[in-house]
Parts: structure tokens; sequence; C-alpha cells
RNA sequence: GGAGGCAUAGCUCAGCUGGUUAGAGUACCUGCUUGACAUGCAGGGGGUCGAUGGUUCAAGUCCAUUUGUCUCCACCA
């Protein structure tokens, strides 16, 4: 059933309803097809906790504009959507919720915690999805996952005891990141650097014999408490003799030894360096070369701890203040200067980290890291764009083991348990397991895993995996992956070598990599900054469709873009060109009107064979991932050659009915319906609200075949024929802009030419397109009044318009065209006349240039007579 | 310290493996009640493609150097 078009394009009143019917009809979902190739994507999880951003907006504009197409060009197409509990930032929200009722973790407990957890998640972890559906995403909701659901447990488990089996998973005590806000370790990943103004104290420790002292500077002079040692090169001249002595620590006044060790650098500083190995990973290192011992000096929020009365409880800065003044009033204060360093801080609250010795389970890397790079190294996963690469060699090349254990409960708990008897470990399925030693029960590690372990596996583990499921069996590999360059350390790494170890294959083809949507002045948007957009907002207002054709339009992979109403207007107002353009179509469609077989007239062949080079070319476009080209080719098309050519010269044709009419009537709907499905993946909405209107065979735009293209509606010769019409028109519109003449002066058009019969078939356009009169014709004219000439390589045309000739001005006005002219054939002879040039470039560009010549020299001669008569 | 991006019309940006006289949107200027659309139509001005050098018959496109700018990584205490 066909439906009206409203007079106004008013996406409001259709966006929701087109979702709801394509809901309704399954159209999202992925059916196992072993007749067609499974195209699978998985989408980027977006947390619970968030909203949508533009962001996300961009990257779910992307995978859907990808799954549409691979839909409608025949692929079974399936884009698993999905959230992520997000350990991390869901924790701190429900603590900051608790703690406006006056609670804590503690009070409420790990169950009651959990359980405050979930019926938050139950509540807001929707928000994300709904706001998904807004914009047109085409996900198989029938599928949806969540990284803490059964499914996904179930294969975290399943990893967790794989890799331990395989010793790949270990627990250890390691120097890690500790965050003191949201007290919990945090992977290398997770730590951003931050420029921060600081001082360097220089410091003066006594030697134990009483023979002088070392001076050394630091940064962090409350580390101090935790020194076991100072550390110089072995080869420097001025230290080397000390090395084997000791040292007394001003404050504490323990003994402590002078190391050598390579890592100091004697050019920076004093060449002396305090080792503190409980919190600084450099000195870690150097304190397991000598086996120092490890002082942890800090609290889990970062307070002094109690070992050391007289500055226990005090915060780290507090007590770099109070030791500050002790070092002075023991009198081994030396310089402070300034001194700017950078420090890690925590992605998530921005707090700065603290290095720390702590016991953790980490994921051994280098052996998962090989195969990776390999993976992307032989081709079997490519970037695009490819220069992404090299990102993701660095990382794995330099990665170090995964620190995987949170301190936090909102997450996969660790399956491993202790016995307090005995001390047995046991990683196990088992709920309660009893210690294997001492037949006493167990108690369950409390910590959690990180939130990027569970994601690690989401290419399978939403699939089914570890089942050997249909939808794994299918569907897995996926095929394109979608997401920004800020989490390939994060996430695209960290699946990739969970699948390759696994599954033993890449878990997709290829990582299509965007950038960031910042705001006008190209600022990242930012909560602390306020210039965020929100996407709902300018759905709101222009709707779905304009945001993605903002978002896809003059996007290339891999490159920021920048955020702009205008841009978003300039999406909508195309819609509304494309929705006029569809209204006008069916106030001129008579019944049972079909798809063209046989073109009749010229310009029915140009636009056709304008729409088949426009099919190739797009469809080229989006293969290649170059969605943005693809968009402006097909606007372009639309716009240019439908709307402003093709639909305004065939109006007399309608208008005057019967089989014309009818003709051109075919073209209109061959052409649009075309059309509408190349735009169909990039605008949804307006789409298929138009394909519901006109003539359709599929219910759904979706279920539609992509366009392909047809060599039966290829005709060159005409096509150029035609494009010398339109040269024509242009000419005579230019001449008659450039006087002002008004468009209500219509002017007879005398057309000298030797292409009669080409130009007769043109001449009903001129009096609509170029404001003509009477239209005549001939291979010669004698006696032609005075008149504005337009010249071209097929045509002298002649507009006799009595007052508003000056023949001077218009003999000055063709001899600087012919001055052009001339120009230009100087510089064709000279290309043409360099043998160099004939003899290497390829024999295309070489009769290219000729056949330019050939039409200069025709306009010359034409231009040249014209001149004469004047 | 290392790596990379970007630099093209006033503004925002396309320009794929080098091949017309470098494009679009927007802004600007001039006309237009052209019965689909003023969210529009027609026309126009505006760029020595950051700089220098090189490769090539041919460079916005490839190479080197350089300037500005942004980002990522490392983090010398």
């Amino acid at each position: 059933m066909r439906k009206e078009l409203e007079k106004v394009y008013a996406p409001k009143q259709f966006e929701d309803r087109i979702y709801r019917f394509w809901m309704e009809k399954g159209c999202f979902r992925g059916v196992i097809d072993p007749e067609k190739k499974p195209y699978t994507i998985v989408i980027p999880p977006p947390n619970i906790t968030g909203q949508l951003h533009m962001g996300h907006a961009l990257d779910e504009t992307l995978q859907d504009i990808l799954i549409r197409f691979k839909k409608m060009q025949g692929y079974a197409a399936l884009w698993v959507p999905g959230t992520d509990h997000a350990s991390i930032a869901t924790e701190a929200k429900i603590v900051e919720r608790m703690k406006e009722e006056g609670l804590t973790k503690e009070d409420v407990g790990r169950e009651g915690f959990l359980t405050r957890a979930w019926a938050w998640k139950e509540q807001y972890g929707g928000r994300i999805v709904e706001q998904l559906k807004k914009l047109g995403s085409a996900c198989d909701w029938s599928r949806e996952r969540f990284t803490l659901d059964e499914g996904c447990s179930k294969a975290v488990r399943e990893v967790f005891f794989r890799l331990y089996e395989e010793g790949l998973i270990y627990r250890g005590e390691r120097i890690i990141n500790w965050c003191p806000h949201c007290c919990t370790s945090i992977s290398d990943a997770e730590v951003e650097y931050e420029e921060q103004a600081g001082h360097f104290w220089h410091i003066r420790y006594p030697l134990a014999d009483g023979s002088g002292s070392l001076e050394l500077a630091t940064t962090r002079p409350e580390t101090l408490l935790g020194d076991t040692a100072v550390a110089v090169h072995p080869d420097d001249p001025r230290y080397r003799h000390l090395v084997g002595k000791t040292v007394i620590l001003p404050i504490v006044h323990r003994e402590i030894p002078i190391v050598a060790d390579e890592y100091v650098d004697p050019e920076f500083g004093t060449g002396v360096v305090k080792i503190t190995p409980a919190h600084d990973p450099n000195d870690f290192e150097v304190g397991r070369r000598h086996d120092l011992p490890v002082i942890n000096v800090m609290t889990d929020d970062a307070k002094i701890v109690e070992d050391y009365p007289k500055y226990a409880g005090m915060d780290r800065y507090d007590a770099r203040r109070a030791i500050v003044e002790d070092l002075k009033a023991e009198g081994v204060l030396g310089e402070v200067e300034d001194h700017v360093h950078n420090v890690g801080t925590c992605y998530r609250c921005g707090t700065t980290v603290e290095p720390r010795v702590s016991l953790q389970w980490f994921v051994k890397m280098k052996p998962l890291a090989g195969p990776a790079i390999e993976a992307v190294k032989n081709g079997e996963t490519r970037f695009v764009p490819e220069r992404f690469e090299k990102i993701y060699f660095h990382w794995l090349e330099n990665i170090r083991d995964w620190c995987i254990s949170r301190q936090l409960w909102w997450g996969h708990r660790i399956p491993a348990f202790y016995c307090d008897d005995c001390g047995e470990m046991l990683v196990t399925d088992s709920t309660a397991p009893v210690c294997p030693k001492c037949g006493k029960e167990m108690r369950q590690d409390p910590d959690t895993l990180d939130t990027w372990f569970s994601s690690a596996l989401w290419p399978f583990s939403t699939l089914g995996w570890p089942d050997d499921t249909e939808d794994y069996r299918y569907f897995y590999p996926t095929d394109t992956l979608v997401t920004g360059y800020d989490i390939i350390p994060f996430w695209v790494m960290r699946m990739m070598f969970s699948g390759l170890k696994q599954t033993g294959k890449a878990p997709f083809h290829t990582v299509l990599i965007h950038g960031l949507v910042r705001d006008e002045q190209g600022r990242k948007m930012s909560k602390s900054l306020g210039n965020g957009i929100d996407p709902l907002e300018v759905i709101d207002r222009y709707g779905a469709d304009a945001l993605r054709f903002m978002l896809a339009n003059g996007n290339s992979p891999g490159n920021d873009m920048r955020y702009s109403d205008d841009k978003v207007k300039a999406g909508r107002n195309f819609a509304n060109k494309l929705w006029n353009a569809a209204r006008f179509i069916l106030m001129n469609l008579s019944d049972n009107i079909t798809e063209v077989k046989l073109p009749a007239e010229l310009e029915d062949k140009w636009v056709l064979t304008r729409l088949q080079r426009l099919i190739g070319e797009a469809t080229e476009n989006l293969e290649r991932y170059e969605l943005g080209v693809a968009l402006s080719k097909i606007t372009d098309f639309l716009w240019d050659i439908f709307c402003d050519w093709y639909i305004e010269v065939v109006k007399p044709r309608l208008q005057e009915g019967g089989k014309t009419a009818e003709d051109a009537q075919q073209v209109l709907l061959t052409v649009m319906s075309a059309a509408l499905r190349l735009l169909h993946p990039f605008m949804p909405f307006i789409t298929e609200e138009i394909w519901q209107a006109i003539p359709h065979d599929a219910e759904s735009i979706m279920e539609a075949p992509w366009p392909e293209v047809d060599e039966g509606l290829i005709f060159s010769d005409d096509a150029a024929s035609f494009e010398a019409v339109i040269e024509t028109i242009r000419g005579i519109r230019n001449v008659r802009a450039e006087k002002n003449i008004p468009p209500s002066r219509k002017s007879t058009v005398y057309i000298e030419t030797a292409e009669g019969s080409l130009f007769q078939q043109g001449a009903p356009f001129y009096q609509r397109l170029a404001s003509a009169g009477e239209v005549l014709i001939a291979d010669r004219f004698d006696d032609l009044p005075d008149a504005i000439q337009v010249v071209t390589d097929k045509a002298k045309v002649y507009l006799p318009m009595g007052d508003l000739i000056d023949l001077a001005a218009e003999k000055e006005r063709l001899t600087r065209e012919r001055d052009k002219v001339v120009d230009e054939l100087k510089r064709l002879n000279g290309k043409l006349a360099n043998e160099n040039f004939v003899n290497r470039a390829p024999a295309a560009v070489v009769d290219a240039e000729r056949q330019k010549l050939k039409k200069a020299e025709e306009r010359l001669k034409n231009i040249e007579e014209s001149l004469a008569k004047l």
C-alpha cells in the first residue's frame, strides 16, 4: 500500500514509527542462512553508566552504515549489541549514591552492595540502549548482551581457567598503579600522564662512617620513609669507591646500603638516586636486582602507615611538607629547584596514581602478544587507515604483564580460593570448595577482574563461546570492528590476543578506526568543559538522518572531526530536498508505472548513465570504507544531476502527458528507487519513509537489494550529447546573469551548429531553463540581427536582445574568451609536442589531452567566426 | 626523548594507488513569488594546496629537509 508524504519534511513524525516498524518486522535480526555469507559486527559495548554522546553517535552511525549496506548486498548481516558493566565507573556511582544515604560499602556488605548495583543496572542500564535506537541502529536486540550476564561470565571463567592452567595467569607481588581514590589497582593503560609543576629537593644522606655525605635529588621526599638503598652508576668515578658502604637515612635513621646499578644516569641530577622499591617501578626493579627489602609506607588511601608515628595518618602531600620541614631541621636539605614533571593520574577520577607493591593477579603478556602482532603483520587483520598498525605494534612490543585484579565488588569475581589454615590456593569453578589439603572451607578471593578482561572476549563470548553454538560457528570470526583510536590499547589489542589464543582465529579481519568528534572550536568535548553536544537534542531538532549525515559526510577514517550545527543543517536541508523531490515525483506518477526498460529520450539516457556510474563508484567507495566519499557522491547525484537537471528538464513532458510523460515517469521512478537504496545506509529513516510511498517491491527498503550496475542502461554517447546541451544552457544563463537580464525577458535563440539534430533534441529545454523564446537551429544564419553570443565547441548561439546589446562590449567579452582558449591551446600543444609525455604517459591520458585539444580548436574556430560577424 | 596526524577558498573539510583549467558544504555578492522544495533556484567572486629542495613526461598527491599545530607513547629519580 502506498502512503502519502506530508507536505513538510518533519522527521519527528516518522522516525520513531519507522524504527518500531523495523523492530516488529524483525529487520534487524541476524538470520543464519547457509546460502549467504555472514557479515558480523559486535558493538563496542557502551558503559551502563553512560549517556549517548557524540563519540557513540559517530561510532554507531559508521557501524550502522556498514550493516545496512552489507545486508542489502545480500549478506546475512548481524550487529550484536550490548553494554559493559564498567566496574570502576559503576561502583563509584553506587558508592556515591550510598554516601548520600550515609552508607558505605562496608555498611551494606558485599551481598547488599551487589543487590544495589544490579538494581541500579536494571533502572539505568537501558538508557543508552534506548538512545541507540533513536539513532536508527540496526542492532539485533534479540541478541543483546551484557558483559556480566551468565554467558559472558561463563566465558570469563573459562578463559581464566585456561590461562591459569597454562601458567599465563599468575598471582604475585608486583609494583602496580594504585588509585588512592578508587582504592583499587589499575592497569598501565588506565594511567594518564599530565604535566605538573613540582620541586626537586636536594637531600644529603650522611655516610655511616662519618666521612661525609651523598647528595641526591627527589621529587617525592615523603617516599624516603621507604628507602632501602641509594644507587649510583657502577662506572661513575665520583662514587665508585663508595659502593658497598652505607648511608644513614635521614629522619628514619636507618642504615641503608649504597648499590651500583646501570639504571642510574650519571648525567642527571647528582648521579645518586634514592631507592624506594615499594613506591617506584624503576626502584622496584633495582630492588629486585639487589635483593633489597620492600617497605610499603602508605595505606590504601595514600596515608602514611602507622610504623612512622610522627606522620601516621597524614595524607601523602601533608607528609611531604612535614618531611621537608624536618629535613630542614635536621640540616640535610639542600637546594630546592622548581621542576616540571609528568605525573600519572587515574583515567577515571584524575587522582595521582601511587605506584605501590601489592599482591595482584596478572596475565603474562609476552606469549600472547606475539601471535597478535603476527596476525596483523601477515594481514589476517588489517587496520583502516593502516597507520594505526604502528600504534598497535608499539603497544604490543613494549607490553608489560597485565594487572587484572581490581579491589572492587562490581565485576567478575576471581575464581580463586584460599585456605586460611594451610595457605593452599585453588582455582576452580566450584562456588564452595574445600581445601584439598586439610579439608577446611576455603575463602574466595575478594577481588574482581578488570572490566576489559570481559570486553576482550566480547566478539566470541557474545556468540555463545565457549559452547559450540550455531551462532558461534556461523558468525565468528566477526568482520569489521569499528572504534576510536583512543581505545586500541584498551580493547582492540586485547580482543586480538584473546581471540587468537582462545579461538585460534583473529576476531575480525578489519579494524575501522575513527577519530574524535570535537566541538566547534576544535576542543575535545568533555564534562568539565561543559562543551558536550547531546546527540539526542540534535536529533530532536533536526532528525536522526541529519545528524547521521553530518557524522558521515566529509569525515575520513582515523581523523578527528568538528561538530557544527551548520553541518547538521546541511544534512537536514538535503533531506528536505530529497523529500520534496519524492513529493514531486508522486504528484506526477500515473498508476502502474514500472521501472524503465528502454529509455526513450536523450535526457533519460543521460541520467541513467550517470546513475550507473554512481552505483559503481559508491559501491566501491563503501567497500573500501570510504564512507564519506560515497555519501557525497550520492548527495551530489541526487541534488545536482537528478533534482537540478533531470527533474527540471522533464517537467514539460510530465505536463504534456501521454507516452512521453510515462517514459519520464519510468525514469523518475527508476532513479529514485535506486538512489534511495544507495542512500539508505546513511539516512535510513527518510529513505524508508519515501520507499513506502513510491511503488516498491520489498516491504522495507532494508530488504531491497543493493543496486547493481546495469550495463544495458549505459549510453555513453547520448550522455555526452546531453552534456553538450547542458553546456549550452549554462552558457546562455551565464551571459544573461552577467548582463542582469531578468528571466521575464525572453529572447529568440539562434543556434548555429553542424549538429542540428542534437540541438533539436535539446530545443524544448532552452525555453524552460534558459529563458528562451523561439529556438531556431541551422547550419548557418545569414543576416542575423545584432546579438549577444555564446560559443561552445559545438555551436554558436545568438541572442538578439535589441536595446540590451552593446556591440563593443560583446566584442571585448568574446576577445577575452578567445585569449583564454588560445592560452589553453598553447598549453595543450606544448604538452603534446613533448615527446616524453607522448611516449611515456599512458595512452588514455594522451588521448584525453588530444580530445581536449580538438575541443579547444573547435571552440576557437567558432569564436573567431563569431567575432568576424561583429 | 620516541612515534604519528594535520596544514588545500573567510570558516569546516573531501581529494583513493601521481594524469582535465584543484572540489564540496557553509559564509559572502547579484538576480529570482520559475506551482516539489526560499530548508529553494540561477549566476558570481574567492586558493601560487604551510615553506624549501628533490624524483618524474607529469606532484595537492611520492621522497628529504623545515616551520606551525595537535595527539599518542616513554618518563631521568
